[in-house]
DNA sequence: ACAAATCATATCGTGCGCGATATAATACAG
DNA sequence: CTGTATTATATCGCGCACGATATGATTTGT
């Protein structure tokens, strides 16, 4: 006979291992980020900007699916290290115009062997990787289109 | 030519994806656990003690891939609860004896749906699921033969 | 037998990540 | 044209998750 209670058993849950593997992506990122002094969440912010000349807060919400109250204190962290610039967009005055310093700008070489370390530390196939990839994308686009 | 800059672009990542969509089912479990009033973090300590009739601290970090100074402030608020027991080990002092109470045992009966309704959310075939199991677990293993 | 190392747990401060809510600016409907 | 709805950003309080560190109990080496 089965286990009535097979269900809510640790092992057998999926989310608990992506809870648990995102715990510790974080962690081994963190040495490779405070040298420049950011944090993961710091990290994929100026990403973005790495990518976007200038962007508003709601696209950094949207591009990293979190919320305004995670993205705004994070966006007065960088201003306060320097990275970036906050300014009212004049056309649309609820809209902030967020872009990078020099300094930000100067970040982008240095944070490039970061991924390239993390991906060492992680030791997945090509095809686990692409597997966890496309899976995983495929759950953030099912759920972004029904909280859109 | 290929883009310098590719490593470090966001849609390349690995990793923020598994973020995002571990930040992801959390928000999905909420609604789930308020009727149990547990949080996500609560609720997988929990699990494990449905599972081991008494277990002390270590034995939840290593379990839930935690350190002592989340589990410890989780078990203050699950005893608050009136879900756990705690005491000293009198074989060794230094060791927790955490036991569930009555009310933490009668809480499973209701835990029993959440893992299924929360499965249904997330729209996976059984091979993505099996597949994200995998290689999931063989990062957490691979990390967790280094770091012991 | 006893100093040093190891162990389990706890404390402290920082930075998310969230739901709920507020506020100010713009859009939109009658 | 004016009141209502929507939008972008911000604020508040709570609960993790962590590195660094402290404390007290046990083990280990000599």
């Amino acid at each position: 006979m089965t286990d009535k209670y097979a269900a809510i058993r640790l092992k057998n849950q999926l989310c608990f291992p992506l809870y648990a593997v995102s715990n510790m992506i974080t962690r081994k990122y963190k040495p490779l980020l405070d040298r420049l002094d950011l944090t993961y969440t710091q990290y994929i912010v100026m990403m973005v900007l790495w990518e976007e000349t200038q962007v508003n807060e709601k696209f950094l919400c949207d591009a990293l699916c979190l919320k305004s109250n995670t993205v705004t204190p994070l966006l007065q962290k960088l201003q306060e290290k320097g990275y970036i610039n906050k300014r009212k967009d004049k056309d649309d005055e609820r809209n902030l115009v967020i872009t990078l310093t020099e300094a930000g700008e100067q970040l982008k070489d240095q944070a490039l062997s970061v991924p390239q370390t993390l991906s060492q530390e992680l030791h997945l196939t090509e095809e686990d990787a692409a597997a966890l990839y496309r899976i995983l994308y495929q759950m953030l686009d099912e759920d972004r289109s029904k909280t859109n």
